[in-house]
Formats: structure tokens, C-alpha cells, sequence
DNA sequence: TCTGGGGTCCTAGGACCC
DNA sequence: TCTGGGGTCCTAGGACCC
């Protein structure tokens, strides 16, 4: 026997799930996103496989995808949908007797004691293929970090594992990107101190480092390429710290009374999910992405913990004054932070 | 590339206290 | 009085992830 780490991640998701409705759509370039509009504001939530040999991915501006991807089908993002299809996912991982951590709608974790790892993932994949007809890929590691790379290494709808005796031949000469929490800021500004591969920030030196990214993150980036990762698998129920809306506008608003009005409908919002959720904000965080892309926020502490309509609004119209409403805004958002 | 919406965590700097 | 050092809390910004 020995212990395990399974990342179980399905594949293409938000398109998997649109695909098991309009099955006649299978093979096709598709794209999730927005309001299913090219032409409005938004960006891809979901590429098929098809579309992304297009050079399209999650992320890329509708207008751009459907330029690139002028075949491409173009639905709009249904949450409902993708939220219920995940909590029957996560149904299925929870039969399998180990501890299941679910990291996002797509995604989970287990904790496994196995005689056969491989066998115990091909175990999991075709429960969750015959369950939920989902096709999922499947990472097995000694820690999470390694299971949630292997199962990047799985796709499309396989199993790789990834642990000490691999892990440099693997990754040792990849850029420190495909690390779980190295993005492309992070890369750069190691590119900069010469360090271009994973094998290359294992050896760098942690202090070095600390002075670039600060006394925990510098490290941390060094025991990270190293495969090494602490965080225990745990089945403790989710407990959110925050609950916010934003929503960009489909024209900048320029009217500081229009804006008062968004951040006021928008804080109500905010108010009726932090009910939904049977919690209480003890700040208003409001945020202002002004048309030049450049985003900005302000807060408001409450006097004492509350999820009172008018008064999340009032926080949220006090933060508001901060900003300068003479400009054009691109968008709006209001977060209740709870914890 | 004219750049969504939902989040989390870390850091720096200032306030404040002893 | 012109000035230390440590700890903690608050706030805004940044990076990252799905």
C-alpha cells in the first residue's frame, strides 16, 4: 500500500457540459463566453479543443476569438448549468472512499492509500465517465502539487504520474511557468535574475530571492520547483471570504449619478448573496476600472458586521467618493469582505 | 489581444501601541 | 525631549488561479 494524491481535472468543462445538450455541435469549434456575442464585450470562459488549435484559449476577448475562429459556434456562459454538473462530479469522488478536497468547479483533489495508483485512477476516470459522461484527466503525485501538474501532463483523458523519481527528468528543463503559482509576471522578473528553467530556481539561492519577492514568496518559488508542497489534502468545508459582483459595461459610464446607481444595485447584490450564504461583511471593498484599463480600489470598514441592503450601499457610496467619477469608467465592482 | 467575473493570498507602508 | 525597536492591525495593490 501507499499513499496518494489524486488531482482529478475534467476536461474542457464548461464546453464538455454545453456538448452533453447539443451533441450535434461535438468536433466543432466552440467557444463559451459572455452572452454568446462576439461582438459585445467579454472574453472565451471555455474553448473546445477544435477552436484551440486556432490559437484560442480561455481568456482571449471574444471580438479576437472570433476573428481568429470565424467557424467557431459561440454560446453563452450558463453557471447554473456548470455549477450542477459539478456537484455531480464531485457526487462521484466522494463514493470513492478517500478524502476529497474540490479545488474549483472542475477540479478535486483526493487522498488515497492504494496497493495500485494507476489502477485506482483508471478506477476514478471511468466512474466519472460513466456517471456524468464527462472525460476527465488524471495526475497522481505524492503531494498535490505534482498530482495538479501530472494531471496537465494527462490531458487529454489519461493518467501521468509525477513524483520524486521523475520529477526532474519532467520538468527540470521547462520554464519555472508551468509551476503551480509562477505566472507570467513571476517568470519575467525571474528571467531577469537568469533563471529560465525549474531546474535553475531549485538552485537558486532563498535569499537571493527573498530580496526580489519578499521573505515568504522568494522560498517558497525556491521549495516549489523543488516539487515540494505542504498543504494537506482536506475535506473541511469551503468557507468563503468574500463575496463581490463586478460587471464591465458595454459602454463607459460617465454620468456620476448612473455610477451611484451601478454601485448601489450592484452592493444589493452583494447583499443578497452574503444572505444566500447566512454571512455577514465586515468591509465594502468598491472597485473602479477607469477606460484606460487601469483599475483602482477603495474600502469602508462597517462599524459592526452587517448584510443590510442600505447599508452596504452607503458603505459602498462612501468608498466611491474617493474616486474621480469625471472619468470614463469601464467597470464596476462591490466585494463584502467577510472574514 | 482593446482585454470577464468569481475568488485567494501575499506584500509594503503607515498607524498605533508599549 | 527630536528620538529606538518590536509587534500588530489596517489598507491598497499586485499576482495568480479557474
Amino acid at each position: 500500500m501507499e499513499r496518494i494524491v489524486l488531482h482529478v481535472d475534467l476536461d474542457q468543462f464548461i464546453v464538455a457540459v454545453e456538448l452533453l445538450r447539443r451533441p450535434e455541435l461535438r468536433g466543432r469549434p466552440v467557444l463559451v463566453g459572455g452572452i454568446g456575442d462576439p461582438n459585445r464585450r467579454g472574453v472565451v470562459a471555455g474553448a473546445s479543443y477544435e477552436a484551440r488549435e486556432h490559437g484560442v484559449r480561455s481568456g482571449t476577448p471574444l471580438r479576437t476569438a472570433a476573428a481568429r475562429c470565424p467557424d467557431a459556434v459561440f454560446l453563452p456562459v450558463d453557471r447554473d448549468a456548470y455549477l450542477a454538473a459539478s456537484a455531480e462530479f464531485v457526487d462521484v469522488l466522494r463514493t470513492g472512499g478517500g478524502t476529497v478536497e474540490v479545488a474549483g468547479w472542475d477540479e478535486a483533489f483526493m487522498l488515497l492509500d492504494t496497493a495500485d495508483a494507476r489502477q485506482s485512477a483508471l478506477l476514478v476516470q471511468a466512474a466519472v465517465r460513466d456517471r456524468t459522461g464527462l472525460e476527465c484527466s488524471v495526475g497522481i503525485g505524492d503531494n498535490k502539487l505534482r498530482a495538479k501538474l501530472a494531471s496537465g501532463f494527462a490531458k487529454p483523458a489519461g493518467v501521468f504520474r509525477l513524483d520524486t523519481d521523475n520529477w526532474w527528468d519532467v520538468v527540470g528543463d521547462r520554464p519555472p511557468e508551468v509551476l503551480w503559482g509562477i505566472g507570467k509576471k513571476t517568470a519575467a522578473h525571474l528571467a531577469e535574475l537568469g533563471v529560465a528553467t525549474v531546474r535553475e530556481l531549485a538552485g537558486s539561492d532563498p535569499a537571493a530571492l527573498a530580496a526580489r519577492f519578499g521573505p515568504n514568496t522568494g522560498p517558497w518559488l525556491v521549495a516549489l520547483a523543488r516539487g515540494w508542497d505542504p498543504t494537506p489534502v482536506t475535506d473541511e468545508p469551503y468557507l468563503a471570504r468574500s463575496h463581490g459582483r463586478e460587471e464591465t459595461f458595454e459602454r463607459n459610464l460617465t454620468d456620476p449619478e448612473v455610477v451611484r446607481g451601478e454601485v448601489t444595485r450592484l452592493a444589493h447584490r452583494v447583499a443578497a448573496d452574503l444572505a444566500a450564504d447566512d454571512e455577514l461583511a465586515r468591509r465594502v471593498v468598491v472597485k473602479v476600472r477607469h477606460a484606460p484599463f487601469t483599475t483602482r480600489t477603495h474600502g469602508q470598514t462597517l462599524d459592526s458586521p452587517s448584510r443590510e441592503p442600505e447599508v452596504l450601499a452607503a458603505a459602498a457610496l462612501a468608498a466611491l467618493e474617493v474616486f474621480d467619477l469625471d472619468r470614463p469608467i469601464r467597470l464596476l465592482g462591490v466585494r463584502g469582505e467577510i472574514r
